[in-house]
DNA sequence: TTGACAACATACCCGGTAGTATGTACCCAT
DNA sequence: ATGGGTACATACTACCGGGTATGTTGTCAA
């Protein structure tokens, strides 16, 4: 590898650094006040900074918003959809589907709750085409990720261990309970992993149970992967 | 009943109008766009009036919020209460009670995503502390309605129908699922009762399945008072 | 008819914040 | 050493929106 390479890989990594340092002060902030609520400043605050190492890396506000969302999601989707592809009982894949999402709220709260507040608009309504633009790309990620809990719904309808009419409701009802944790769970100072543990586990038999047909106690022993 | 009475009962009146027409408007504009993306011009100017109309009845932007808010959960409370008090089988109230509660969002939408902003505090942080008090009442109301819930499950997992370990954790997933379409159902132009309808059975279906412990399938005729 | 009050509209102030323009220190290849 | 680019900080502008102060019009009681 060149000096050039080298250099420029040196280079690339720390606009990395950079962002990524804005990305995780940015959620926190968004995570807090929300959007509208959130200022640049803040932002940078929390850094120890000011707005132009922000305006450095970011374009617009927006931008910025876009980003955190996109991480969040990059962080689902990364997870969720290797599991969705696997073949085998769909009662088991979607047990592990449920006990990883839950995993991801819990651990990268921040990105998550400004998922949230992507999926409900708190912004749309005021902005330009251009910003339109990017949240439609945001929600269509968002959307994908919902395909990936009715895929396997309804594999498990047509094997019979699922029942519900409408696989739209049906994923939506799911993650709806897989989602909650996310606006009450808050980061302890001592955080036990037991307590994310019963979280992980009574909420997955929430979801679960919500759409299974029969009541044979899910298997709770059949995921350890989390 | 005296002239002057009859007066003062009239002025009492306007004001009432005078204050549902603006809570309405501003409900409207809190959906739409959030609590801070919503200016008291946008308010006054959905009624075609201007800022002083809203000042007149209003002290504040938190006011309205909060009088909005209060007015979502005085529907939700007024409803759900006297069934909750209601003696007999619990999983016949829940079911009554799921029904209620989905009715109530799909017919006072505005009001009901009001109280869900509430409920995610995107105002909290940044506000007095005079707000803050009545934010807590809020946040008391919210506590309330919820422990009508939990009430009711304890009751049916005393009597072996229903099945969780955490009351809190249940009834926070109950009303995930109940409070799910509130985030994406709209109101048409040809507004079916029937589509109304298959979304509150089908979600109080995934609602109480969610913790019971039987699969009888749910009576889904023993109510009819919705 | 008149005065008092309600129900607004108009005009204005002012603080906060997104975005920009510019400066500066530091690193690095040549 | 030097010129250029990166990674910021500083200083400033422009505007939006909450809140207020003050008009204006209609209504009703005396």
């Amino acid at each position: 590898m060149s000096a050039l390479a080298d250099s420029a890989m040196r280079q690339l990594d720390d606009i990395d650094v950079g962002k990524a340092l804005i990305l995780e002060a940015a959620a926190e902030c968004f995570m807090e006040a929300g959007f509208n609520a959130t200022s640049i400043d803040d932002v940078a605050a929390r850094l120890g900074a000011t707005k132009g190492r922000v305006y450095h890396y970011y374009r617009s506000k927006a931008d910025l918003f876009f980003d955190v969302h996109r991480t969040g999601m990059q962080i689902n989707l990364g997870t969720i959809g290797p599991i969705a592809g696997q073949h085998g009982d769909p009662v088991a894949k979607l047990n592990r589907m449920c006990r990883s999402h839950l995993y991801n709220m819990l651990h990268s709260l921040s990105f998550q709750r400004v998922v949230m507040q992507g999926v409900e608009m708190h912004m749309a309504g005021r902005t330009t085409p251009k910003e339109r633009e990017k949240l439609a790309l945001l929600m269509d990620e968002r959307e994908q990720y919902e395909l990936f809990f009715q895929k396997t719904l309804v594999e498990g309808r047509q094997s019979g261990v699922f029942r519900f009419e409408n696989p739209s409701f049906a994923s939506k009802a799911v993650l709806a309970i897989l989602n909650n944790p996310v606006i009450w769970y808050q980061k302890r100072k001592g955080e036990s992993d037991a307590g994310r543990l019963a979280i992980i586990d009574q909420f997955t038999r929430f979801a679960m149970q919500c759409v299974c047909s029969s009541t044979d106690p899910i298997n709770e022993t059949g995921v350890s992967d989390v």
